[in-house]
RNA sequence: GAGCCGUUAGCUCAGUUGGCAGAGCACUUGACUUUUAAUCAAGGUGUCAUGGGUCCGAAUCCCAUACGGCUCACCA
């Protein structure tokens, strides 16, 4: 790009060529390594402990890190994926030779080394090599080595040098696989058998989102990326499998901030023969083991805020919460007209395209959400929201329902299943007429759906849990860019 | 999609009222056999995001564009 980076690919590749012309493969196929550097340290520790134990030689390999030449002897550090350790190259024990070569390595250069580990005055861990081998030159220089990569953007769109020069990033994605493994383990030890369904659909349903579409050649048609995995995991249930569950990624195409990308991780769930009471039961001890099995302990700091998981969550009403927070009792106002009125008599500015239950929607992240720090259930949500989800008993207006949060962010939704077909159909038309009012994002009939319903599908339970989000909230990250590690960003040019 | 802020060396950052483009790290050369943000001496390094404009003169002022951040809108 500039001269000054050319300059040094330049001089890189000229010590590359060096290690060439005296018949050594920059790029060797192999290296076998006896320990990790965590290992090697605690080899260490161990003759130290026990002095009887003789010191043998020992292999480890990583990234040279920093560079401390000082004539006849050379410091240098190296990182492997468990640990950073001190390298001790002395030209007495390498030979004039030998040691001449290493002014041909650089900073960013994999190498492996071997040699015994002792301590040095100070105190550091260093391994007095032997002998090196280069495993991999590398052409282009490394960031800053004290303040590491800063610009927001670079680490994004070069996440491998955000996880080479700052080591904190790398336990956010070590906390978040484990996350996803434990989860995987308690799902299974309940009992619940993990599936896969498409994520091309021929249509995009489970979910109110707008959809990305694409295009199968051969078939000559357009399919959409899914939105949810919802209706497929329904049709395993009537197929018979009692408890199932997905992980999996979904795609909705709106908008990206902290707290949304296009693509992102979520976990449904349906069982047969359980409920929403019983999902929250299932929730609360699920995030509790998530927490435990990753802290250690049953709370998160989050923010100024200290959230902790021990059952059981507040179970609060949806209508009186916003009654509580907004001073709007839902219940007052039947329609959607009656409701915007008064919606903009607070001085709530109202987008008239909304229905009734878009408002209230609106009204539980406006006012509601950002109050749930504390894991909380807010339960009973209004029918136009929830399409899929069975009514309750007693009230036609709303449906058994509920979304779970924490730290001020929806971290699950939950709700009895709709199982009586004719309900269903007439669902699906009450969102295709709210389609027709320019909801975009209204449920799309899904004839096949139908068919499987009207077959029978037992009382279910139903659960969608988002992944990324319950992973900010252990890793204590405000921003889902630093729980993927790589976020969608604008292409450059 | 709207508003505000940002973009200067490979990285981290200064840059005054519009008047020669700067530092540290990294890099090159030299000294140094327990250093560790090693130290010491010397050296090279720029499409000041991009494109226009104002001006004798622009990193600096104005306009547009790109990308990013924050806030809002939409959403999980």
């Amino acid at each position: 790009m500039t001269s000054e980076i050319d300059n040094i690919t330049q001089q890189r590749t000229e010590k590359m060529q060096h290690f060439r012309d005296r018949g050594i493969d920059p790029y060797p196929h192999r290296y076998h390594r006896t320990h990790t550097i965590s290992q090697a340290i605690a080899v260490l520790a161990q003759q130290e402990s026990n002095t009887e134990m003789k010191s043998d030689s020992m292999s480890v390999a990583g990234r040279i890190m920093s560079n401390r030449n000082m004539g006849k002897s050379t410091f240098m550090d190296i990182k492997d994926d468990s640990g950073k350790m001190q390298l001790y190259f002395k030209r007495d024990t390498l030979g004039e030779e030998t040691y001449g070569c290493l002014k041909d390595l650089d900073i960013g250069d994999i190498i492996g080394v071997n040699g015994e580990v002792f301590r040095t005055h100070s105190g550091e861990p260093t391994l007095r090599v032997s002998g090196y081998t280069l495993l991999s030159k590398s052409l282009r220089p490394l960031p800053e080595k004290w303040h590491g990569l800063v610009d927001v953007e670079k680490r994004y769109r070069q996440r491998y040098l955000d996880l080479i020069s700052n080591d904190e990033i790398k336990n956010i994605f070590r906390t978040r696989s484990k996350i996803i493994s434990v989860l995987r383990c308690f799902m299974d030890n309940k009992g619940f058998l993990e599936v896969e369904t498409p994520v091309l659909q021929p249509s995009a349903g489970g979910a109110m989102a707008k959809p990305f579409i694409t295009h199968h050649n051969s078939l000559n048609r357009d399919f959409y990326l899914r939105i949810a995995t919802e209706l497929y995991l329904k049709r395993i249930i009537i197929g018979g499998f009692d408890k199932v569950y997905e992980i999996g990624r979904i795609f909705r195409n709106e908008g990206i901030d902290f707290k949304h990308n296009p693509e992102f991780t979520m976990m449904e769930v349906y069982e047969a023969y359980s409920d929403y009471e019983k999902m929250m039961d299932l929730v609360e001890q699920m995030v509790l083991y998530i927490c435990q099995e990753t802290t250690g302990g049953t709370t998160v700091n989050y923010g100024d805020d200290i959230i902790d998981f021990t059952p059981p969550w507040a179970r609060l009403y949806l209508r009186e919460e916003i009654l509580k927070y907004s001073g709007i009792d839902f219940n007052e106002y039947p329609d959607a007209a009656s409701l915007r009125k008064q919606m903009s008599t607070f001085g709530i500015p109202v987008d008239t395209s909304k229905g009734r239950g878009k408002l209230i929607d609106e009204l539980t992240s406006k006012f509601v959400e950002p109050h749930l720090i504390k894991p909380t259930f807010l339960l009973d949500y209004p029918i136009e929201l929830s399409p899929l989800a069975k009514r309750k008993p007693g009230n036609d207006q709303l449906v058994e329902r509920f979304e779970a949060f924490a730290g001020g962010m929806e971290i699950a939704n939950s709700f009895t299943e709709l199982n009586d077909p004719l309900d269903q159909r007439a669902r699906f038309l009450q969102q295709q007429k709210a389609r027709e009012m320019g909801d975009e994002e209204a449920e799309l009939p899904d004839e096949d759906f139908l068919i499987a319903m009207e077959h029978g599908m037992p009382p279910t339970g139903g659960l969608g849990v988002g992944i990324d989000r319950l992973v900010m909230l252990i890793t204590n990250q405000h921003s889902l860019r630093e729980i993927i590690l790589f976020p969608q960003l604008k292409t450059q040019e």
